[in-house]
DNA sequence: GTTTACATGTAATCCGTTACATGATTGA
DNA sequence: TCAATCATGTAACGGATTACATGTAAAC
């Protein structure tokens, strides 16, 4: 049971059934909803992932007939079991890797969003601050290898530029943000 | 001859190819070279991109014996065809779309380096500012969805702000671009 | 004497995309 | 009547990862 892997596409489909159950056509709509549907999964993808995760014991169907009846096919709605459950709170705490920081970004920001309401301040804290880290060695990184190289041809030079603007961005609202939540512990709205 | 579709992934190998004819060895130091290893191909993905792109008549193998002749293999040495230089050219000059401009950044960067003595001034700095609009109304699509939202749970809405803050470093750095570009046409080193 | 570099590949497995199949209800 | 929405899935295909197979020669 302890020897199962489960992806990153199904870790995220599992935290939005955690956040609220939902069937295959929920999710679809939960996806093209967030910002500009920067990414919409396919049925082909979605349905065998939710059956996946089934599988795996970590989410259970339950077979709808609301809306009066008069649907052509019964919505099957997910819902959390409790090794489900604990997998995603795993799942949320898991490490911020230093060598993979730039790969899973987009990941560890899913996290960020989904930690609110299920990890205490502190722990979210944690994250933030190891996500600095990450990102400081990752950009010091860059510097390095910026500096070391010949001057190089330009276009080359000006990308690596590229890579250290975003990646100073995306630090610098790191650092705004463990402030904004340090200062403002989430008691209010 | 025409209905063939190259991946991005061998777009890239081709590219390098056009840069200087290499063995698939070759072409993981040249990975392994880039800033940080940030994708390290497996031979896995290697060697069966270069076959497909041998098969699809963009670049053509030849067996090589150079060192003194004392390795266990031969090595096999691609070199562009002029298909393939063709089709490298076709890609350089592809058009940014806008609508899939977030998810497709990394490959902008990278033809936005092949094009360097590839593409002309004028055909690079048009790319630059289609780049620029590309990102543009992106991130109007970012802000327009944070100020539709409601004020949206605390993460949410932060994870939106990392967003904006990271296009927005693109953004800036397109438009330092064009202006470096534009005034220094690349006469000198 | 063992590890590392050189050098190319294959096999099992998994997953994603695209396109298709099914079928009722609602609105133009 | 024709399209769109709701709703779930399957099949063909392609490609990536991981691990394995193979074998020499130089370096330590």
């Amino acid at each position: 049971m302890a020897d199962m892997q489960v992806t990153a596409f199904e870790q995220i489909l599992l935290g939005l059934i955690c956040l609220e159950p939902s069937s295959g056509y929920d999710l679809k709509q939960r996806f093209a909803a967030s910002p500009l549907g920067v990414y919409q999964p396919s049925s082909g993808a979605l349905y065998p992932a939710l059956l996946r995760l089934a599988r795996k014991g970590l989410v259970r169907a339950r077979s709808v007939d609301d809306r009066g009846g008069h649907q052509a096919r019964p919505r099957h709605v997910y819902e959390p079991t409790e090794l489900g459950a604990a997998e995603h709170m795993s799942w949320l705490r898991m490490p911020v890797r230093t060598d993979t920081v730039a790969r899973d970004l987009g990941l560890h920001l899913m996290r960020f969003v989904m930690m609110e309401h299920k990890l205490p301040p502190d722990q979210v804290l944690g994250f933030l601050r190891d996500l600095a880290d990450a990102l400081s060695a990752f950009t010091a990184g860059l510097e390095r290898h910026a500096a070391a190289a010949d001057p190089g041809s330009g276009h080359v030079r000006l990308a690596l530029d590229h890579g250290l603007a975003v990646y100073r961005a995306s630090l610098a609202w790191t650092e705004r943000t463990i402030a904004a939540l340090a200062a403002a512990p989430p008691l209010t709205a």
